[in-house]
This record gives C-alpha cells, sequence and structure tokens, in this order.
DNA sequence: CTCATGAATGAATGGTCATTCATTTGTTGC
DNA sequence: GCAACAAATGAATGACCATTCATTCATGAG
C-alpha cells in the first residue's frame, strides 16, 4: 500500500503522474517540432527521463501519440458538454456566448494544443485511428450545437435560416480561425479571430448575439 | 540537339516532364500514406521509377516535398489571381461569386490536393519554410480579397461592416469548411460546404450575393 | 555501325530511431 | 534492517529509410 506520497528526489512516482508528464512533454515536443519530428529520445528527455519510460508506460510510440490526441480532445469536449448540459445559464443567448467565450479561451486557444489538434489533423484523412479521435469533429456534438441554435431561432421566431448550415458554418469557422491565428498570428491576431467569430454569431443571431461583447 | 520527341519505351524524358511525374506522385503517396508516411521508395515505385530518380530530378527529400507544396499552392494562387486581374467580370458582385464557385470547384476541392494542404498545414509551425510555401495564408492575398469586399461595401453604401474582418472571417471559413469535409464528407458533404461559405457571404453582401444562385 | 553522352537504375551504405531487457535503485512490508 | 518488489535506466538491437554511385542502356551524331 502507498502510506504516504514519497516526491524525494525522483524515482517512483505512481502510473498516472508519469503518464501525464509524458503526455505534456509530447504535447510540447509535437509543438517544437511537428508531429513528424517526434521522437522518443526527444520527448523522454523533455521530461527529463530516460528513454526506456515512455514504452514502459505506453506500449509504443503509437499509443503515446494517440492518448495524446485523446487527451488534447477530452479536454475540449469535456468543456463544452459542460456549457451545453449546465443548466445555470439564463438564457439561449448566454450559452451561445458562452460556447463563444470557451472557444477562444486562453486554455482552448493554447499554442501547443492547438499544434497538436492540427498535426494530427493533418495526418486524419490517412489515419482512420486519429480521425476517431478528433471527437470536436464528431456527428454528436455538431448536433448539440445545431439545437442549441435552432432553439435561438426558434425564439426569434426566424423560420427561415437553417441551424444546420448555421452550425456547421460555425464550427469550420473556428477551425479556420484557428489554424490561421495559429499559422501566422500577425496576420490574424487572436483578437481578430475572436471578432470575425462573434460577427458570424452576430448576423446568424441578431436578437441574442450584439457586435461588441 | 532533340530533334524529335522520342517516347518509345521508357527511358530519357526531358526533365520537366520527370519532375511532373514525380510531384504527381508525391502528391498521391501524401494523400494516402499521410506526409510523415511519405518515403523515396513509396514515390518513386507511385511513379514506375528507380529509386534514385527522386533524387537526381529534386536534390533532396525535402526539395521534393517543398516543390510538391508549391505546386499545389500556386495552382491555387494562379486561379485566384487570375479573377481577381480580369476586367471581364460586369459586376463586383460576378467577382465575388467566381471567387466563390472557384473556392468549391472540384480542382480545387479534389482530396488529394487539399490532403497536401492541410498535411503541410500541420507541420508549418515547426517548419518556417512550410509557411512561407502557404501562400493561400498570405498577406496579399488577403488583402486583394479585402479590397474586394470593400468595394462591395461601398456600393451598397454599408459604412457599418467591416471588409477586413469579413474577408479574414471567409479565408477562415473557407479553410475550416475545406478541412472538415476532406476529413468527414458524410458529417459535412462538399454540397453543404459550399452552401455555408454562400450563406457568409451573402448575409455579409445581401445586396450583391443571393442565397440561391 | 560505333561511339559519346547522360538519363536511369537499384544494390550498398550509413544514419536515425523505436523497442527491448539486463541491470540499477528506490520503496514497502515485516 | 532486510528481503522482495517494482519503477526506472540506457546501452544494445534491429528495422527502416534517404542518399550515393558504379553500372546499364537509350539516344543521336558522325
Amino acid at each position: 500500500m502507498v502510506s504516504k506520497a514519497a516526491n524525494k528526489n525522483r524515482r517512483a512516482l505512481p502510473k498516472a503522474v508519469r503518464k501525464e508528464q509524458l503526455i505534456q512533454a509530447t504535447i510540447k515536443c509535437i509543438a517544437k517540432h511537428g508531429l513528424s519530428g517526434v521522437t522518443m529520445a526527444r520527448v523522454t528527455q523533455e521530461a527529463g527521463l530516460s528513454m526506456g519510460i515512455a514504452n514502459l508506460h505506453f506500449e509504443s510510440k503509437d499509443k503515446l501519440l494517440l492518448e495524446t490526441l485523446q487527451y488534447v480532445t477530452a479536454e475540449y469536449a469535456a468543456g463544452q458538454t459542460a456549457i451545453l448540459d449546465s443548466a445555470d445559464f439564463p438564457s439561449c443567448a448566454a450559452r451561445i456566448e458562452a460556447i463563444l467565450a470557451f472557444d477562444f479561451s486562453p486554455n482552448v486557444t493554447e499554442k501547443n494544443k492547438l499544434a497538436v489538434w492540427f498535426g494530427f489533423l493533418g495526418e486524419a484523412k490517412s489515419r482512420p485511428t486519429y480521425q476517431r479521435a478528433c471527437s470536436r469533429q464528431d456527428s454528436a456534438s455538431e448536433a448539440r450545437i445545431t439545437a442549441l441554435f435552432q432553439q435561438a431561432l426558434d425564439e426569434a421566431r426566424d423560420k427561415h435560416a437553417d441551424a444546420g448550415l448555421i452550425a456547421a458554418g460555425y464550427i469550420a469557422l473556428v477551425d479556420g480561425l484557428w489554424l490561421n491565428a495559429l499559422v501566422d498570428p500577425r496576420r490574424l491576431p487572436w483578437e481578430k479571430a475572436y471578432r470575425a467569430a462573434r460577427h458570424y454569431l452576430a448576423t446568424a443571431f441578431p436578437k441574442h448575439i450584439k457586435l461588441e461583447n
């Protein structure tokens, strides 16, 4: 049994802590060297550990990379689901505002995490395993956003607009803004990316979202 | 001197033809195996040629990959520039329509080419060389789109809207729609992607672009 | 036909890297 | 304190792959 936490010098930490360490190191390596530049040596050195450690805790490099993708993905999904599930929003408009604010919150737009996301997406078409792990792009999430947007349209008595189209557009717009701001933040500063997304929502839901926040 | 084109069986073709062959083979390999799965053996086999040939015509694998990216990129840039430069458009609206139609034309949305594009973008942040070669994402192109949009806003006497923001949004939206449709065309069929982009433009320029085309 | 040229070939080379495992070392129960 | 255990190490292994270059061969000039 583990009686007390032993964090004296270096060895023997619980499995979960080491896995977390290694995943964090992998995220940094992907951001620094690109997905194809990730080596076990680099990851373990970044983590300050020895070569063999990654194969001890993850079975292989592939599994390490996959779990890293899932880590980043799960974090996003949890945040978004929390907003969609919460009973605390006074209005549909507030919930949409929260989705927008979340999509451009520092924790989501952190460049290391986005680098992981787009690194894998670049390979997703040729690797079904990666594609399945990219849950932001899944039908369930899109369906829930669509339902939220439909609710806003109903409230505004707008029978003309297509919530599915607006949702698909919003999801794609955010992906594109992230990508553009990540690759060249001087051309597209994050503040401008945020305003572009807000502008999109303000146009689609004029009664709910105002241009200035 | 070369008196007549000798295309008997297999050997000795002009340098330009071989380079084109190899670039086409590289595009297919990136689409099939992902950027990181591209090997010289695979590329040359796909081209039906021998191993050493790629190093003969391109200096190295890196140069081959870079020229492949530039090939895809240049093709897009040429098409877009042709529309922006043409004197044949009767109106600003027609030019915007042409940009939209071009962005979703089969030659642009062909999955092999988009796979190349996003494969490199996934690595762009960690490889400045790639980033510079991704000209779709350059300031010059964005400036010209912005100018076009500004013209439309002026024609509509719309002094309120921000052409720069609408342009940045359009560019990002198209990137995102391409990416989503490429990764999972069942969730986002190309036809829906097109309608989402058209919807965006129709909302920004109601006097110029109609929802139904 | 013969030779010179240079495009094309592909086996061989050397480097990189994931993975293994014998050994080391911290930790725990007694 | 001391086994017994388990986590951690890192040198060694073998697979994969870009690149090289001696050789082969199509081509065209004389």
